[in-house]
RNA sequence: GGCCCCGUCGUCUAGCCCGGUCUAGGACACUACCCUUUCACGGUAGGGACAUGGGUUCGAAUCCCAUCGGGGUCACCA
């Protein structure tokens, strides 16, 4: 087992975490660990305008919540231990903070005639880029400041005197990727321009940063998204430049939405400027919304004009219309009452597949990441891009919940509920740890997200006097006849449960919802009906809708009081 | 448009490298039935794919070519 191995996950903090970057992380961090090597995080912000601390914060956060541990890279503070660290002097991890390093070897490539100052500004080249265009040619760079100034020394004095951007001379090669996924990926000569390497502000473009990155931080393989693949050449012409080794690449396939779109942030605000221009259709005004929704009605206006996808507006959209707006970043998921597990497992076989089959000999999908970090490997992943299918990550959310134990479940429903729901939370927090665990029995079957472990005990929330009865429910549960038996004659759901009200009111052990049902049930074959008939009586009564959890469990959580006066609130 | 990548059920995929064991397997979703005091859960069953056309071969999902289709990328963003 080699400890040479690294590798990196190299975000750009403008925002939360993707969810196709979880899964790149995921797969570098699982490399890492299979290959016994070690797992880097770096930032890459140079991108000055549009990074920020904040962001880069929040996914670190993220990926700590995923589960996806850094060996290197800036330090976080989280859970009680500490992430990453540099423990081979070989930081900082910000490339922000790494200019003069990416300098030092601009330098050099200008000295070597590899590189060139360029004096065009951006306006020129947009001209000459559409004129490329219109004229249906491939835009190249036309090299008109290398030729103007045809000596090291000319290009070095004019450096210090003026804006510029530097340049890279591409030489006229053929480059050959060596991707590990794909194979042999061939570039012609000449279809590489000169790409800026060093930008006007001084920072290193992304190209140039991850070359010197990833040689001196040692990268040994660089796994990325496909999207990214034609810029390999580039990179690997920069490192044959420098002298720097070729790391092994490896690249994977894209993540999309189910219809076939990227999966962006912009979905978010498609989504919530859909809800409201359909709510304002309705006839909904848009100042009021914007003003129920706190929002500056100016910016609301321009949000609905499309001048702007804010992922402010698009929340406060999305919570005051209340439209579920769609996941992708990582934050999203979590604030939805996803698991960490099930996304990191769901997010594995998105190009990638273990190849195993379980004892019953069907396909191996559920595995963790100790599994993924025992038997991760380039060769399964797959070259095909994927459909990100929420159905199939709801079933494996719902599987994993289902699985947890009642303690355990309680647990984490209690934390995320701390996070995003403040109400529920106090409320399940003040109850006995006896009602908890009866309350998860009641969620986890019928719960395919934390957020949605609160639909099956909304009737506990409502006060007595506020349970909304179901026309329907009450014609069908409680006003129908129903047959005895043996018969001959009929009752309703209304005469069993006035004559239930007895039983109620009696001696009951108000603790034990075994013994809760045990009553109705012998009351039920009292009054020759089968218990379904006056669970659903009950039912109607307890919930107003003739849904709820097991019987015993819903009587026994709701508690004498509050059975005995929502009975007699719906019998009157 | 140039360059690059890809193409197995609706979706994620196994199988493809090393042709026969593939009347193509699993999962999610869907449908039906069973279980059942409701809703769920669970169980059983079912429909559903090798993009198309040519080769090669006794034999092709598997190898080759073409076509068609999808995607990526062409910034002083990463």
């Amino acid at each position: 087992m080699s400890t040479s191995v690294f590798t990196r996950f190299a975000p750009s903090p403008t925002g939360h975490l993707h969810i196709g970057g979880a899964r790149t992380a995921l797969f570098c961090w699982a490399f890492a660990k299979r290959q016994g090597g070690k797992f880097i995080l770096r930032i890459e912000d140079t991108d000055a305008a549009r990074s920020s601390d904040e962001s880069a914060r929040g996914i670190m956060e993220d990926l700590a919540w995923l589960g996806i541990d850094w060996d290197e890279g800036p330090e976080l503070a989280t859970g009680g231990r500490t992430l990453g660290g540099d423990p081979r002097g070989v930081g900082p991890y910000f490339q922000a903070r790494r200019v003069d390093l990416y300098n030092k070897y601009i330098m050099q490539l200008v000295k070597d005639g590899k590189a060139y100052p360029a004096f065009e500004n951006e306006q020129e080249l947009d001209a000459k880029r559409k004129a490329a265009t219109a004229a249906k040619q491939t835009y190249r760079y036309d090299r008109a400041s290398y030729h103007a100034i045809p000596t090291v020394e000319g290009r070095l004095a004019r450096m210090g005197a003026e804006p510029h951007v530097i340049r890279f001379f591409a030489p006229h090669e053929e480059v050959v990727v060596h991707d590990q996924v794909l194979g042999e990926v061939k570039y012609a000569a000449g279809e590489m321009d000169d790409f800026v390497i060093r930008k006007q502000d001084g920072l290193p473009t992304y190209h140039f940063a991850v070359v010197v990155d990833d040689e001196t931080m040692g990268v040994t393989h660089v796994m990325r998204a496909q999207e990214h693949l034609n810029n390999t050449p580039r990179h690997v012409a920069l490192q044959k430049a420098l002298g720097f080794r070729v790391p092994t690449y490896a690249h994977m396939p894209l993540i999309f939405n189910m219809d076939g779109s990227k999966m962006s942030k912009r979905d978010k605000a498609k989504a919530a400027r859909k809800a409201a221009k359909d709510a304002i259709a309705k006839g909904a005004k848009a100042d009021t919304l914007a003003s129920e929704a706190k929002l500056d009605a100016t910016l609301l206006n321009a949000f609905l004009a499309g001048d702007n996808d804010s992922l402010d507006v698009a929340h406060a959209l999305g919570t005051h219309l209340k439209v579920a707006l769609p996941e992708i970043e990582v934050a999203d998921f979590r604030e939805n009452g996803y698991l960490p597990e099930a996304i990191t497992n769901f997010v594995s076989l998105l190009g990638w597949n273990p190849g195993m089959k379980t004892p019953d000999g069907k396909d191996l999908e559920k595995f963790d990441a100790t599994f993924l970090a025992q038997h991760f490997g380039i060769e399964r992943i797959g070259k095909t891009n994927s459909k990100f299918d929420r159905a199939k990550l709801l079933s494996f959310n719902g599987d994993y919940l289902a699985a947890l134990p009642d303690a355990a479940f309680v647990q984490r429903w209690l934390a995320w509920l701390a996070d995003f729901d403040g109400p529920l939370h106090r409320f399940v927090a003040g109850l006995s740890p006896e009602k908890q665990v009866l309350l998860a029995r009641a969620v986890k079957p019928r719960a395919k997200t934390l957020r949605d472990a609160a639909k099956p005990i909304g009737f506990l929330r409502v006060g007595d006097g506020e349970v909304a009865l179901d026309a329907a429910a009450v014609a069908k549960n409680l006003d129908a006849a129903i047959a005895l038996e043996p018969g001959p004659g009929t009752t309703t759901g209304r005469e069993l449960l006035r004559g239930s009200q007895a039983v109620f009111a009696g001696e009951l052990d108000w603790a034990n919802p075994a013994a809760l049902e045990g009553a109705v049930q012998a009351f039920a074959a009292s009054k020759q009906v089968k218990l379904g008939a006056m669970a659903q009586a009950l039912r109607t009564a307890l919930t107003g809708s003739g849904v709820s959890p097991a019987l015993g469990d819903s009587l026994c959580l709701l508690g004498r009081e509050s059975v005995l006066t929502r009975i007699a609130r719906a019998l009157a």
